[in-house]
DNA sequence: ATCCTTATTGCAAAAAACTGCAATAAGGAT
DNA sequence: ATCCTTATTGCAGTTTTTTGCAATAAGGAT
């Protein structure tokens, strides 16, 4: 109910409308234990919705996303992912491992504060990734420099 | 000359080698005001390197990102693009008309540092694009904003 | 229940990105 | 100057993403 009847309200005030497909995708998300791109929701979207396109999909995805019923990012893969907007947030990405750390958006709040102010500039709902390396992939690194440094000297 | 010199440094000493489809790609970014996407860079360097790929170009311009010697960024045509890395900054993009501010790095130091600390991660040189309004295009929002209310009053 | 407007979808085709593999060419060694 | 190793490129083909347009269907009105 709560989840039908809020995207009824969100949609309809707006002059959208609410299709088999978008309450499928939305479905979708909202299992999602992490962001999906595209294709990924297209594979389990068919299987509800057998005629379902793929180009369906990518406009329902940014649809969602400009409605601010979904978030996109984009992940260590480089391809754009989605998931649904609950609290704001943002992520630490390994590029070596993928391992993903959340960063709650409150930890940006100050300076998102500073920047809008600072420039006359109104930011929207971001969700940023910042790339670098975790914990473990850290040391593996430290150990391989090792290694080439003891493979030169010989 | 220390172009030149510092690209033969910067490759040659991690066993890369130095290319004409290098050595043009790199010019054709120099050149540029902003970040040029790599279908752009692909025409222009069409003109000065008839047999240059496409295929050569996306994987050149990753290869001068990883090697640090270009960045990456996501503007506002959702598509990737690269650029020069300079001094270290970030962009405010317009969504409505696509202007873009930049924002030096050392604004983000502090609070990248706290991260790293904090989630025992490295950062490496990210280049964000954080997306809003710009000071003309909010204003133009309230305007319209202002006619939809008097449309549904009448 | 039926009609109407038009937002949304599917389809077909294009553009953009990515891959595997064999041919090419840097650049260090002789 | 010639040879050799292998990083890099081009080519052909695949996948991913985007676009134009006609057919479809949501949902307000009658
Ligand atoms: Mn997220
Ligand atoms: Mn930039
Ligand atoms: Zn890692
Ligand atoms: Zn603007």
């Amino acid at each position: 109910m709560s989840c039908e009847a809020d995207l009824a309200k969100t949609l309809r005030e707006r002059g959208y409308r609410i299709t088999s497909q978008r309450r499928v995708i939305l479905h979708i998300l909202r299992q999602a234990s992490d962001h999906l791109t595209p294709g990924e929701v297209f594979r389990q979207a068919q299987a509800s919705l057998p005629g379902l396109t793929e180009t369906t999909v990518y406009r329902t995805l940014e649809f969602l996303a400009q409605v601010g019923l979904a978030h996109a990012a984009f992940g260590s893969s480089g391809k754009r992912a989605y998931e649904l907007s609950e609290h704001a947030h943002h992520h630490l990405t390994c590029r070596k491992c993928g391992h993903e750390i959340e960063i709650p958006h409150e930890r940006f709040a100050a300076l998102f504060a500073a920047l809008e102010a600072e420039n006359d500039f109104s930011l929207a709902h971001n969700h940023i990734t910042l790339f670098g390396l975790c914990k473990n992939c850290q040391r593996e690194n430290e150990f391989s420099s090792e290694e080439q440094g003891r493979r030169k000297a010989d």
